[in-house]
DNA sequence: GACCAGAGTTACCGGTCAGTAACATCAACG
DNA sequence: CGTTGATGTTACTGACCGGTAACTCTGGTC
């Protein structure tokens, strides 16, 4: 079950790998993910992260704590996807729009579960949750990469496509977890082209 | 706090009022979608339906199956609500299809949470859940609905034109719930009769 | 070797939750 | 009046869950 660094141990141990920290968050996120925030327990986190329920508590305050650092990990992946999608193909926004397509649509296909950021707005309904911050952020600046992106293409209504283009990957998504992958997220790329090439005809 | 029936006790006796079990059915679904499923006991139901727990599991075997219970009645509501649509503007599938524009958007700006059906599919993760059954039941039979909605429109591609329009609604409701009510959800109408006008204009 | 911070172990607390048992009440109906 | 069936009441079980206390262990540093 352990690893214990079976070789090298002589050079890369000052770089401590696989800490319990990292190790806490990265089994929560594949949990909660999963299975949902309120149906996983710390202590299953715990073990599945191969420590304790202590030392999970040594490094996070609470719960809720967790599920805030974990949030906060998906809006860095998130940002680190939006690098990613510029540099695929610089100076080149429609190309870069149909990345984002492509990217969203496996996405959705390979991934039964929804986005973690909108299912724990369904999971944590207290209104004060300090999750609610986390979500509410990291949609907000999802929502401007991808305005920006819609500009820098040229359409006359960059903020409109871009609403529609969040909503249909939004959509997807918790279709395809009610559904099931047959259903309208099948279309997603077709329907999203269609949409994009409908607001590019409007403008030329 | 209690309803002792104050007038009017001799002839509307025999027809029952307000019957411990649609009580709890109500008062469920009341709970279950303002806070989640997982976050309401079912003691919580019994007390805010004015009766107590034993009654409620009289009536239902478990929490499951009242929250099967719950969703079928959303199922019957969702049922008369295309009836209504139906009848509003009989034999002008056009007019219909902008009345489920309107109906949908009311439900997206007047409600913070999202579809109960989405959100259990969300909260209740288990794969042989028997709520799931029911939540993909209702889904097909709507998808059904708008897809015949959308062919009598008489669009060139009535199945992928009721993929979007489900798609940007589901994504509006799930939007409002993450983002807030200023979001991409806010632009719904526009957003649907643009994806309408754009399929409708491919036709003609 | 002394020290110490991080991590593991065990046990516990208080609360909540789904579900059940046993008994009391009450209204309708014959 | 007596029966019956639905409901109310109270108390309970067993499991789980978030969080804490106290102690031990280990590996690195000076």
């Amino acid at each position: 079950m352990s690893e214990k660094s079976p070789v090298l141990n002589a050079p890369v141990q000052s770089c401590r790998i696989s800490r319990p920290r990292e190790r806490i968050v990265a089994t929560a996120r594949d949990l909660f993910h999963k299975f949902g925030i309120r149906s996983i327990g710390v202590d299953t986190i715990a073990e599945a992260a191969g420590t304790n329920k202590m030392t999970l508590y040594r490094h996070f305050g609470s719960k809720d704590d967790l599920i805030c650092e974990c949030l906060q990990e998906v809006a860095r992946d998130v940002e680190t996807m939006w690098g990613e999608i510029t540099a695929s193909n610089p100076n080149d926004p429609r190309a870069q729009l149909q990345e984002w397509v492509r990217r969203s649509a496996e996405c959705v296909v390979n991934d039964g579960r929804g986005c973690d950021l909108a299912n724990a707005a369904v999971e944590l309904t207290e209104a004060d949750h300090p999750a609610r911050k986390v979500i509410e952020g990291v949609k907000r600046t999802y929502y401007i990469h991808l305005v920006d992106l819609c500009r820098a293409v040229g359409v006359a209504q960059p903020e409109l496509l871009a609403d529609a283009l969040s909503l249909l990957f939004e959509g997807a998504r918790v279709s395809r977890q009610s559904v099931g992958a047959e259903g309208p997220s099948a279309r997603f790329v077709r329907m999203s082209e269609a949409v994009i090439s409908a607001f590019a005809d409007r403008t030329h």
